[in-house]
DNA sequence: ATAATAGTAACTTTATTAGTTACATTTGAC
DNA sequence: GTCAAATGTAACTAATAAAGTTACTATTAT
């Protein structure tokens, strides 16, 4: 899954396990509300189990759960458990121009300080304060009430 | 292009500009720089171009050149120039459920204070500083002096 | 006039991503 | 113990997106 795409992805993940509040959700219900497949959920979950934000139960009636409290869960947490990559990606180089070979290392740092400048931001804002903001909205709107 | 390999590819035209101190550049010249050819080169020129960090010249002879003198060019403007697309993109919606309908909503603001924040630093980098850095790299250097 | 360039659209090829299938492993239920 | 249903992956296929190419018009220096 694209980086940009997984972020949403996940957050989407851990809102809807703790929306549903049950002991274990499998991949294949996880997959409805997200409208792909369980392959590709699973494939997600891996990455935030490697971090320890959700957990899995093997075996009949197993499924996924979030390791800690919502209130323990933000934003940059989310963002670092599945960006694998750089947030800035430089393609193939030249090592025959001076400039394109050097490129990389003059950009390294500026980008580097860029996807660090989120993490504040991001840091702020936990699973607990979405699932109390979709709260208020699902309150007022009679769809799904 | 993809939008962050999009991001590095302009730097290294403008900085390609500097560089090489001519009046004109054509696409082809660039495009050998960049390792691509020159049609690519120019769908990206034609967003520096809209922002008014790069103009051109047509017809023959003509070419490219740096609008403003580089200490005015930082990587702020030439991100905001080639980024159309929101840093994180959220996939396909299920109407039917009351997460994923409402999360577009719930991440808009996280996601939009993220990518502001990466301004104050980018800002600071100009296409100026860029050069000196890269000169200085190339004077120790003995490959291309 | 000619040649070389920008600007852009349309097309083809390539690469990436999404989705699927398959299967070993685990484990609760009977 | 057997079965059913789940995770965890790998391998494969289909769909999508991006890169690259071709082709064309408009422009302009020579």
């Amino acid at each position: 899954m694209k980086a940009d795409a997984k972020f949403s992805t996940a957050i989407h993940i851990c809102l809807y396990l703790q929306y549903r509040g049950e002991k274990l959700l499998s991949s294949k219900e996880i997959a409805v509300s997200v409208d792909t497949n369980p392959v590709v959920i699973r494939r997600v979950l891996a990455e935030l189990r490697k971090k320890d934000i959700v957990g899995s139960v093997a075996g009949s009636s197993g499924g996924f759960y979030l390791m800690r409290p919502v209130e323990k869960i933000n934003l940059w947490d989310i963002y670092q458990a599945v960006n694998d990559r750089e947030l800035f990606h430089r393609p193939k180089v030249n090592e025959e121009c001076p400039v394109s070979s050097n490129l990389a290392q003059l950009v390294k740092a500026p980008f580097q300080a860029a996807e660090n400048a989120m993490q504040p931001g991001l840091k702020k804002i936990t699973i607990s304060d979405l699932y109390g903001q979709l709260k208020g909205i699902l309150k007022k709107s009679p769809k799904f009430c």
